[in-house]
DNA sequence: GTATTTGCAAATGATTTGCAGTGCT
DNA sequence: AGCACTGCAAATCATTTGCAAATAC
């Protein structure tokens, strides 16, 4: 994971094993729970505390390289930045996936009726995966 | 405002003045905080705890007299329970508006590529409202 | 070498809970 | 009268902050 030494550089962060952690937990499990990423890293770094884990994930979103994803009647969980997309949640196993549908109609549609100007819109689904239904 | 009374009978809860007094700056406001009901309920009943705040939005919304809405970063409105809509919050004001957008071609689309069951939408535009614009 | 980052402990802020007294129906 | 509701104070939970020691570069 020589690259994701690169990406923290890219984005003047220092990298340190606990962000190269973090980074990497959130490739492999592609959205993950501040308490799941303490539980895996501490693991490997007994010494990881929260306060440094809440301090990372604030840095990266405020670098644009995370971004929360705000889990009704839930904590949120994190995911690294990618392209624009909506969330799906299923509501019995709370799996979240990632959907990419075009919202631009939608988004000129608000618009006209309501006169704002949209600069960006979070959008999430709920209903059931494929597994649970 | 003797049919709000109606309504609190209707759901089963007792008509208590901080309840009436609650569905009134609903329907006024449209999208409330907390804090605003807090601080407003207060100048007719100064004895107002927000704990009797909390628990009666919290009851109101287990009968799906109330909804929240989420704000990022920021502490969450509470309007009254109206047919489904999505909402437009002004980065600048940070107004809130309702929006009246059908979503069912996106929900089909979303459904077609995911193969999840969707039951539930919530999208938050957020943009420039017209007089901040 | 120096500025940044870490980890601890303590602080904060929002919301919830327990309980005794009050009030709606 | 009886049960639900209120208000207080204390508890809880997530997140943030201050600071001294450690580390990346």
């Amino acid at each position: 994971m020589y690259q994701n030494h690169q990406i923290l550089r890219e984005h003047n962060l220092k990298a340190t094993p606990q962000r190269l952690a973090i980074i990497e937990l959130m490739q492999k499990h592609g959205h993950i729970s501040i308490d799941n990423l303490y539980q895996y890293i501490k693991e490997k770094f007994h010494s990881l505390s929260l306060a440094t884990l809440y301090k990372n994930i604030n840095i990266m979103i405020g670098v644009d390289l995370v971004k929360e994803v705000k889990i009704p009647n839930n904590k949120s969980k994190y995911e690294l930045t990618k392209k624009p997309h909506s969330h799906l949640l299923c509501t019995k196993c709370n799996e979240i996936s990632d959907v990419f549908i075009d919202l631009k109609n939608i988004i000129k549609e608000c618009e006209k009726n309501s006169h704002y100007k949209i600069s960006e819109t979070t959008l999430l689904l709920k209903g059931l995966c494929p597994k649970c239904n």
